[in-house]
This record gives structure tokens, C-alpha cells and sequence, in this order.
DNA sequence: TTGAATTAGTTAGCTACGCTAACTAACATA
DNA sequence: TATGTTAGTTAGCGTAGCTAACTAATTCAA
């Protein structure tokens, strides 16, 4: 793994590659651990994220979901589809374009959103808490930055 | 997103909840981008990341392989195959336990790994490069720590 | 020394997520 | 009105993860 080996092999360590190797490695590692746990809660990752969208970012097209999740339309029409059958988002028509989606989240949605969360997040939780917090305040320094190279 | 709607409906900023949560959100968003470029590199993210502890970590057994990689055996052994059918590692059999499968890098797998990982991290690595040292630096500091959670 | 338990790995079969291509339906416009 | 554009769905593919069930090899104990 990169991480294992960056130290001995990166062209300089904080350079911009190294860094990014490194980033890579991790992101890798991190989600397998976070999908472990999402799938043990019974919601995936992306179902639970995309969940999140819709709840706090009021009614959204299919389109705009699908933008704000990275994703092609295709692949959040299915999310969505499945979080129908699940009833923890609603469909609503536009009834000024009726091609439109708006997808709403039900109070199911909601309820189970809160829930989910803290539920996914608890054993990650339990270890971030493991941390001092100087080591906590470092992460939190790094997730906006984190978010940035996401978007980029 | 969590991360969208963290600051103001996180139970307390820098809490470890908090901060799993959004280092949750990141960690996919992250992930989807990296797996764009991966794929668009030819080499999946996990047969790269299993690629390298190969190279970096001298011949491994399957189960040691997933173990490094947090994936279960039969999935290691998959992603196996398709190196082996790529000719980017050779199984070479154990002579005193003819059970055991030892995994090594071949001379192809070397050469494509460090141009599939200058590749694969090329553009994360433009947008790290775009960071200003601090942000670097507060990356870095995180990245201990992201492994350390992965490995929870 | 042979028969049972253990260990390493593979195979089979499932679910889920991502994609592109091709389609339908609705709207806009020339 | 016919043509093009836009929103979303459906179909089909590839990959990754899992468990269950299997084979083969080794170990160990009666």
C-alpha cells in the first residue's frame, strides 16, 4: 500500500504527489471501513448520502441530485428509485414541467436519516473520540481541503 | 450532504460525531472522484492499491494480501486473478505448504505501477499542488490519522 | 498410521454501485 | 407542425464486496 512504503519511495515527502498518494491510499482504506459499517446499519453509503441531500437541501430534481452526489443520472435514478420502494423519499411532480422530479424526503426519511447517521457514524465516532483532541482539530483542518480536492 | 448542512445541524462543532460524520461525507466524495480517474487510468483503484503492497511488500499469501487490503479472502483472490490475467503478478507456489499461494509482482507490474500511480494521482495531485503549503501541511497531519480510523 | 480437524485458497452465486447507450415523454422553437 | 432539446428511465455491462460451499494440503491425536 502506498502509505506503507510512501515514506521510503515518495519523490519528497509533503510534496504534492506525495501527498496525493497518500490521500488516495487513505480515502481507499477509510471507505472500505465506512461501507463495512453502512452495510452492517442496512443503508449504503450512497443511499444514506444521497438521503442526506434531499433532507437538508429541501426538494431536488433527479439532475440536481445526481450533480450534488457526483454521480450520472442513471445511477441516482436508481438511487432514488430505491429509496422510493424504501419510502424514505417521495417523488412529486412539477406541474409546470412535467418532465421534472422533485424528490422530497418523507418524515421516514427523516426520522430514519437521524437515526442512520448515528448510527453509521457511531463506531467511526467512538474512535475520532479515541483521538486528543489536537488530533481531532487536525482532521477537522484537512475536511474542508478534503471536500475541495472531492469538487475538484 | 452532511457536510452541507453540518455546521448547522452538527450536535457541537469538533465533536467526534461531528467530525465522523463529515470526515464520512468527505471520504466518499473523495473516493467517487478518485475512482473516475482510476477508472479512466485502465487499473481499478483496488487491483492498483493491491498492485502496490505486492511490489512494496515482497511476495505475500492471499490472506496476508487481504488482510493488508481489509477485504475478505475470496475477494483478494479475485482481485488476484486479474492481475495474474494481466501479467501484473506471478503465483508461485509455497514448496513447503503446497496450500499456500505466494503472490509477487512481476517485472510489468513494477513498471506499470509507478506510471499507473504518477497517472492516477496526476490531477489530485495538480489540485494538492494548487493548496498552499499550510493546507498541505494540514492535509498531512490528517493522513496518520485517516489510516489509523481506516484501521479501526 | 490413519482419520478428524484445521487451514489456504477457489468457485459459485448474490447484491450494490458505477457507467454508457438507447429509449420515452415533455417541452421549446423555427 | 416538425425538429431539436431536455429530464428521466430502462437495459445491459463491469467491478467489487460479501457468504456459503467446496477442494486440497497439512496437522494432530487416538
Amino acid at each position: 500500500m502506498p502509505v506503507r512504503q510512501a515514506s521510503s519511495h515518495s519523490p519528497r515527502a509533503g510534496s504534492a504527489e506525495s501527498v496525493a498518494d497518500r490521500l488516495h491510499s487513505a480515502a481507499i482504506h477509510l471507505l472500505r471501513r465506512l461501507r463495512r459499517e453502512d452495510d452492517a446499519s442496512g443503508v449504503s453509503a450512497p443511499r444514506l448520502s444521497a438521503l442526506s441531500v434531499v433532507v437538508f437541501g429541501g426538494p431536488l430534481t433527479i439532475g440536481e441530485l445526481a450533480a450534488a452526489e457526483q454521480v450520472r443520472v442513471p445511477t441516482m435514478s436508481r438511487l432514488v428509485a430505491t429509496l422510493v420502494t424504501d419510502g424514505l423519499v417521495r417523488r412529486v411532480l412539477d406541474s409546470s414541467d412535467r418532465r421534472v422530479v422533485r424528490v422530497e424526503a418523507t418524515p421516514a426519511g427523516r426520522t430514519l436519516l437521524q437515526a442512520g447517521r448515528r448510527r453509521r457514524v457511531a463506531a467511526l465516532a467512538a474512535d475520532v473520540a479515541r483521538l486528543t483532541a489536537a488530533e481531532r482539530r487536525a482532521i477537522l483542518a484537512a475536511i474542508p481541503l478534503l471536500e475541495t480536492l472531492a469538487g475538484g
